[in-house]
DNA sequence: ATGGTCGGTAACCGA
């Protein structure tokens, strides 16, 4: 079973992409962000015609999340009871025994700026939402575009970047509060390339240099640890035209879908 | 070379 994130930094941009992915990749479950596109204005049809079903939470302009599957999505939530907030960020379904978590985390800005202490806020809650959906469910995988390098090894200039936004310390101790809850990064429990990035800057030919930041994560519960047999970046759709400044991630799991 | 590019939307904001 392949479970896969991407942001797509707007689906209508990308969606011909995202189908010729999902056609050669072939993923059980890709979790996007970044949609930008109201729910009423999703692509579920040519979602469905690609064999996939699809919960969407979306918004005009910013944000949007979504989840494709290929079999059944259940009991979704949108909205945890301890996060009002009018920003869709956040799409939650059960796919056969498995809890799937896909959140697209505030960027921040800048470290100090308002946005920043959002995204501190923000972090908070939904620590307390994936600590309630683990009690229910201990198959849990959360994956999304976390918008944090988690540590210095994830940055191409970990000193130019510094308690930079996506680096500062208190955002870094937000993710290790994530992975507290008996979450693993997915990626680190296997030997990786050095340079192993998911996003880079559009400008300064960043993505050619290899000036990239790992901040997309898949984080899996102790008993889909077990299972986990391989996480990877593919920076395929990455060197394409018109590309989104994100590569998606991917984990397979030693179950059938 | 201390800037640079996208996407959404309609002058700039967010990333």
């Amino acid at each position: 079973m392949k479970i896969a994130s991407w942001n797509v930094n707007s689906l209508r941009v990308r969606l011909p992409q995202v189908l010729a992915w999902l056609e050669i990749q072939r993923p059980d479950v890709l979790a996007l962000q970044e949609t930008k596109v109201p729910d009423a204005e999703f692509p579920a049809g040519a979602f469905t015609s690609a064999g996939y079903h699809a919960l969407c939470n979306g918004q005009k302009t910013y944000n949007g999340v979504a989840l494709l599957s290929r079999s059944a999505l259940s009991d979704c939530v949108t909205d945890p009871p301890n996060l009002v907030d009018s920003q869709r960020r956040i799409v939650a379904a059960t796919v056969g025994d498995i809890r799937v978590i896909n959140l697209y985390v505030p960027n921040g800005s800048e470290v100090g700026s308002e946005k920043y202490q959002y995204k501190l806020d923000w972090l908070e809650k939904i620590s307390d939402f994936l600590a309630s959906e683990r009690d229910l469910c201990p198959q849990l995988v959360v994956l999304g575009d976390f918008n944090i390098a988690p540590e210095d090894r994830d940055v191409y200039d970990p000193e130019g970047w510094r308690e930079q936004i996506l680096c500062s310390t208190l955002e870094r101790q937000a993710f290790q509060r994530l992975l507290d809850l008996k979450l693993s990064d997915a990626f680190r429990e296997f030997e990786q390339p050095e340079g192993s990035y998911t996003w880079w800057d559009y400008r300064a030919a960043a993505f050619r240099r290899n000036r990239g930041l790992r901040i997309d994560h898949i984080l899996v519960s102790d008993a889909m640890k077990r299972e986990v047999q391989d996480c990877r970046v593919d920076i395929e759709p990455r060197k394409q035209e018109r590309p989104s400044d994100h590569a998606p991630i991917y984990a397979n799991f030693c179950r059938w879908s």
